[in-house]
DNA sequence: ATGGTTGAATGTCAA
């Protein structure tokens, strides 16, 4: 089974590449962030061709995360399901073929400090206790998606210059740290401990690909049984130079699920 | 240098 993540930065504008990169790879299900579409105008139709099931939870010009899937999608939950959180469309759990699927765009945070910052460790926190009170770690669950933070030296080309700024700060690490303790495992880094390798360039940066100025941003978390089955997490480098890409690109883990 | 680029929406915010 292979199983996908896309921060697509609208959905619309990136069609083509979404549509390129799904005949070539053939995922299972694919976790789109930042589909900047409310769910009446989403492009349902360009996926259903391709064999895909949809789960939408998404809100006008920014946020919103969508669903793709071949299995059949048998139950959705859209957002935490409760008005404790801004109702902002980051995140959609589905179910398919025994398995939980979680997909979330967390909170960019902006710059330290300011009120998005105090929202996003409040998201984390929010987001900590909702896998907490409705799933088991001794079920199958994956949570995946754009997660805003490079949590290792590792993760991000500058770790001395960038620890503390937003992404890259304690405060985040601590808050995902405290998520994790659910047991989940970051498959990429559990079956490559010493690589570098990044998931989003920033369009202001130029040339970041060509200069490596990259963040491990989006990760594919797994409970222990679950990331045991995994044999391969792939990050396609070539589909960030593509024309009109996303500043982020596609990360594919494979199961022997 | 508080810059730079992109997208949604059409002024300006978010990332």
């Amino acid at each position: 089974m292979r199983i996908a993540t896309y921060n697509a930065a609208s959905v619309r504008a990136r069609l083509p590449r979404l549509l390129e990169w799904l005949e070539v790879n053939e995922p299972d299900i694919l976790a789109i962030q930042e589909t900047k579409v409310e769910d009446d105008k989403f492009p349902r139709e360009e996926f259903e061709a391709l064999g895909y099931e949809l789960a939408l939870n998404g809100q006008k010009a920014w946020n919103g995360v969508a669903t793709l899937s071949r299995t059949p999608i048998d139950s959705v939950i859209r957002g935490f399901e409760d008005e404790l959180m801004p109702s902002d469309a980051r995140l959609i759990t589905i179910q398919t073929s025994g398995l939980t699927i979680i997909n979330t765009y967390v909170p960019n945070g902006n710059t330290v400090g300011s009120d998005k910052w105090t929202y996003k460790l409040a998201w984390l926190e929010r987001f900590r206790r909702f896998l907490r009170e409705r799933f088991s770690p001794s079920a199958p669950l994956i949570w995946l998606g754009d997660v805003n933070i490079a949590p290792t030296p590792l993760d991000v080309y500058d770790s001395p210059k960038l620890l503390g700024s937003v992404g890259h700060h304690p405060d985040e690490f601590s808050r995902l740290a405290a998520i994790l303790d659910f047991g989940l495992i970051d498959c990429y880094r559990a079956l490559n401990a010493d690589e570098r390798a990044y998931t989003f360039w920033d369009f202001t940066v130029p040339r970041a690909l060509d200069r490596g100025l990259g963040w491990r941003i989006d990760h594919i978390y797994a409970t222990p049984d679950v990331a045991g089955l995994c044999r391969e997490v792939q990050i396609d480098f070539d589909a960030r130079r593509k024309e009109k890409p996303s500043d982020h690109t596609f990360v594919m883990a494979t199961f022997d699920l």
